[in-house]
DNA sequence: TAGATTGTTAATCGATTAACAATC
DNA sequence: TAGATTGTTAATCGATTAACAATC
């Protein structure tokens, strides 16, 4: 018990940018970097970035700033990606590949384990090394391999059903892709990518662009 | 000029979630429904949809709650649903094919016009009415076609580039999935999915929740 | 009419920004 | 040491919630 004091989601939303420009920052071999320059290149500002930090602790070093290497190291433990996670992909449609086969999750530590589908013209194919597996063979698998997250790829009509069966196999957190607001315990956490709201906020966005450019 | 107070982006970012319940309703043939009911749908309060509303316009009556069918309608309206979007993919990987098979973005009036790739194996085919065509031909096709949204699927060492191309040729709306941010001109929107930090988020909650449980 | 529920104003809460003493 | 930049407190800003008069 005795948590201290929750951070906002606002800052931990926050948190993969700083981390993905940590990392551009140590491609190139720079070592060490100031608020103020980590304000330019993600566009928040300064004060705020040395908010977010020190929620965690103080990276930093005065008349320094932080040292890049060992702020991304800590920005990766923080975001929990030290760590390797067993994951498996329900629905192996175009976008459930698509996300099976992104290089950049393997190397951050989420293994993809297998794919499953009800179509048998997919199940047995192998995608690389992940082999498609019959969607009835889910929760078994799910319990002997003892799996950390799945990701929802089906459509919406049964994402609910097949969030039931990874809750009830097991799985901790969901990755849903499915255009709806899943029902789960509360002790399991559920990231959308809500697409439709996305693409209409995008929608809005031009609107209002295009309405102001005629006055 | 003297666009009236701006509505703020945690607002409009609700407005397709809205949407979307209202149209489930639709779908089930309910009438009317009140802002409390609504609440217990969409799990926010009350308070905030009808606050959130109210900078639209008075959709409600008082006594009776909305009409589903006119709030439904209002919030297409709002969002820009009403009118018919040119789109193109630039990427026909598994994630540019996800997006163009997608019939729900067809449904609200986004409708794709072509994918656009850089593989030779790729350049030519048709997915359902589709073509996949040269991205060399990219520019052509959309000042010709008078494209209104590219949405970018390409890796993200090309994802600047393609952008550049788009605004050059004319686009104001950029659907990115690439894992970067891009610079364009301001009288360009951009709204981005970036799996990477969706994905982090999600890693992050994960660990969070662990070591409760550990406690 | 009485009951229900909105639209809207006021109060609260939380997040962002500014400022500066601490310190490397 | 002097200059730079953090960590942190205080001030500001904006978003959410509460409350209630208006009104269907």
């Amino acid at each position: 018990m005795g948590k201290k004091s929750k951070v906002s989601m606002a800052v931990i939303r926050r948190l993969p940018k700083y981390y993905r420009y940590l990392g551009e920052l140590l491609d190139r071999d720079i070592k060490r970097i100031s608020s103020q320059q980590l304000s330019e290149l993600t566009g928040f500002t300064a004060s705020q970035i040395r908010q977010d930090l020190n929620n965690f602790g103080g990276f930093g070093q005065q008349g320094y700033g932080y040292n890049v290497e060992e702020l991304h190291k800590q920005l990766g433990k923080i975001l929990g990606l030290q760590k390797t996670y067993k994951t498996i992909i329900v629905g192996a449609g175009n976008l459930g590949q698509a996300i099976a086969h992104y290089r950049g999750f393997q190397r951050e530590g989420f293994k993809m384990l297998a794919l499953f589908d009800i179509n048998p013209r997919l199940i047995g194919l192998k995608l690389w090394d992940i082999e498609i597996k019959d969607v009835e063979t889910l929760e078994d698998f799910i319990k002997e391999n003892e799996v950390d997250i799945g990701v929802i790829c089906t459509p919406k009509e049964v994402s609910q059903e097949i969030a039931d069966k990874l809750v009830k196999s097991g799985i901790k957190a969901i990755w849903n892709f499915a255009p709806t607001d899943l029902k789960v315990s509360k002790d399991v956490v559920v990231e959308n990518v809500h697409l439709n709201e996305s693409l209409f906020t995008l929608s809005y966005l031009l609107k209002e662009k295009l309405k102001k450019d005629e006055e």
